[in-house]
DNA sequence: CAAATATATATTCCATTTCATATATTATAA
DNA sequence: TTATAATATATGAAATGGAATATATATTTG
């Protein structure tokens, strides 16, 4: 008699965790030899096909806290790589958009993060690749509902 | 002409963080509801099947940092969750057991997570599933060397 | 074997995150 | 309308997490 696979090991949210951990470090390595704080690269690359977002719908995206998110994109701000400007249909909102320094600073990682994507699933077919995403996709939409 | 795939609904990393924080989320709602810390469910579930782990042995599964575990067992040992005892071999090392009382409560847990896990399986056939489990189960020991 | 190096865990200090709540604005109801 | 509730974001005190380092024990090297 084998001895049964750990709960862990069979655990979906285990399983999404560790390989979510494991794949992001790698890359987070890199972003902190730029210098970057890893949220700030993550608050970019959110931003980086469509700025303008509301702080919620953004914080939709990265799932922080409010309270965080805000502070980062105050600080973000601060340093001259985010801008926020008031809604003017609801005034209650803050709309965020990315600066030329920030867009800057985001496309050279979105160029590095697209190498390591594909380092990491060098050993896939693309199909397999496909499948994969595919399948967190529709686990992503079918949680948000 | 559509617009393009945003980035990061492309990108591997974000979709497995994403799926990964959406899962967990929904779950840990539930461990909170019992009053028990978040961190501390994720220690006690990797330990359920199979404790005396060293504290680094712990911590290459649940994955924080060496000094966050060690503060995280302190307490709960204070909280009579977990008993730390020194190693007979190695002096250096501090080999972690369950508690009957930590026990207890980790048994309730996974009961809950399994039927959590269940519901938010419950769309995929076995098949899709173990598809997906092994996906990441390989992904994961690519990464992990 | 003694000294030097490596390893396992703990601790300290500081930055960041979180919880609860405040403020501002908008939507709804009476 | 005005009062009431809901929503979007900000803020402050307290808890948490991380980087650097300390301590204790083991291992290696000369």
């Amino acid at each position: 008699m084998s001895k049964p696979t750990p709960f862990v090991d069979d655990y979906l949210a285990y399983l999404l965790a560790r390989s979510s951990k494991l794949v992001s470090e790698q890359f987070h390595a890199q972003v902190k030899a730029t210098g970057l704080n890893v949220n700030y690269w993550r608050i970019l690359a959110s931003l980086s096909d469509g700025d303008g977002l509301s702080l919620n719908q953004l914080n939709e995206r990265v799932l922080f806290n409010q309270p965080t998110l805000s502070k980062l994109v105050a600080r973000m701000e601060s340093e001259g790589l985010l801008e926020r400007i008031k809604g003017e249909k609801d005034k209650r909102s803050i709309l965020i958009y990315i600066t030329p320094q920030g867009r800057q600073l985001v496309n050279q990682l979105l160029a590095k993060a697209k190498w390591h994507e594909a380092e990491v699933l060098a050993k896939y077919s693309h199909a397999q690749q496909e499948l994969l995403k595919d399948m967190l996709r529709q686990l992503i939409s079918a949680l948000e509902n």
